[in-house]
DNA sequence: AATCGAAGGATCGTTGAACAATTTGAATTT
DNA sequence: AAATTCAAATTGTTCAACGATCCTTCGATT
């Protein structure tokens, strides 16, 4: 269940070391962070599937990282909402339900349409071109895996038109959950190719400023995006 | 700067307790929840400043718990944005910039425009009336204080319409980040007192059903509530 | 005199071990 | 079959230690 996947390991002390004298250092990650980056990998790639129980000591061995090193990457996911923590009983990967696939929606209907009604430079709208164009290749290549991350950075794209940090992060940590129900859920080949004339049709809208236009088309969009994803859980989990 | 405020001693052990056999137990928070807890109860009375260096020793040693327990509860803090994290630096309470309250605001703009849009049910939207008259009871009472908690009540209460568990906890912290803003700058003793008459108007489109119009009343509202702060800041702050 | 660089001290980052509290599951009893 | 007891496993928390890193101070150099 766990590969052995230890990352570079944390520094042997050589003697005389010069620390970078700039002021410039590319900040290294902390263990903790690169722990959660870690296990956040896995999340994402389906390694770790929901309701799996992570336990402390197991994962601390597998990295090669103290308890309380991992327990601090723990309170970071937790706070993604990527594991869910049980008191005295331990973290779990989340395992979404209908009503989280819902208020996920909620969320997204909320900061994308709001991000579109805002408008965008002409860069952010060229990336979500760019994610548009993607998508059509990753079609046209029959690569099913890069069709979805191809629409993600379609969404990530939009969201990056209203250009705040903060709502980029929430954005980030939506995809993730979605990213979990998705190895969760068993769905169709080409569940994303049918969103493709959406994402063309949004993207010219934005391209000839219809703002209005470009935010219905996408609340649209995610309406029946929210519709199918639900129809799949149906089909897919008791 | 640190009141002694070791909160309730965590358990002596009387020997023949029996651990309140049925399922149903009250999930006590852990003692790093209720450290992040009273630093966030501190940062929300305005005690600990933007600025302010949290110290890990002294903190742990002020609530009489252990260093990795006050870690964790900073980890806790930092993914609220409550505090910044400088790697081997320490941890500071968050002093936002004005690019941040843009950024703040952005995050308002779309969630409480979006939560407006989609309507609430009769006790929603009640709760909104109710925030309403909370606030001019505390604007006849003079009571700043409980007019700058009314107002976010206010929007706390927009948000809510949209029955979104995920919304709410974002609009928290976006609220108690601004809370942090404000101990920073000195602004108008009846700041608020302006806005009565903007909720009043939005509650009553809400209550109307006039959708749209709330709406734009409350992004209108939002414009310049932000261009007040700006003003603020600019004052208040070097 | 101003600048640069080398000690010193303080604090962070991380580890490892320890112990109490709690959950869990199995064995035992009624 | 239901309830109780018991032991094993895991979490929650503390403590002590040590290297790494930052900040300050102090002294040497140009």
């Amino acid at each position: 269940m766990w590969r052995s996947c230890k990352f570079s390991g944390m520094t042997s002390s050589s003697p005389t070391v010069r620390p970078a004298p700039g002021r410039l250092r590319v900040a290294v990650p902390s263990v903790a962070e690169r722990v959660a980056a870690e296990l956040r990998r896995q999340l994402a790639e389906g390694t770790l599937l929901p309701g799996t129980r992570l336990t402390e000591s197991t994962i601390a061995e597998d990295l090669g990282v103290s308890r309380n090193t991992v327990r601090e990457a723990f309170a970071e996911l937790a706070s993604e909402r990527l594991v869910v923590r049980l008191p005295n009983r331990g973290v779990f990967v989340a395992n979404l339900d209908a009503g989280d696939i819902h208020d996920v929606y909620t969320v997204r209907r909320a900061i994308e349409v709001s991000a579109v009604r805002g408008g965008g430079s002409a860069e952010d709208i060229a990336a979500v071109r760019a994610a548009v164009e993607e998508g059509k290749r990753a079609a046209e290549a029959g690569d099913d895996e890069a069709l979805g991350t191809a629409n993600q950075h379609f969404h990530g794209a939009i969201v990056a038109m209203a250009g705040s940090p903060r709502l980029n992060s929430i954005m980030g940590q939506v995809l993730a959950e979605m990213r979990l129900y998705f190895h969760k859920a068993t769905m169709d080949a080409d569940f994303y190719r049918h969103y493709l004339p959406d994402n063309e049709a949004i993207c010219a809208a934005l391209e000839s400023g219809e703002l209005d236009r470009a935010a219905s088309l996408l609340l649209a969009y995610l309406d029946r995006s929210e519709d199918n994803l639900s129809d799949v859980h149906g089909a897919g989990a008791g």
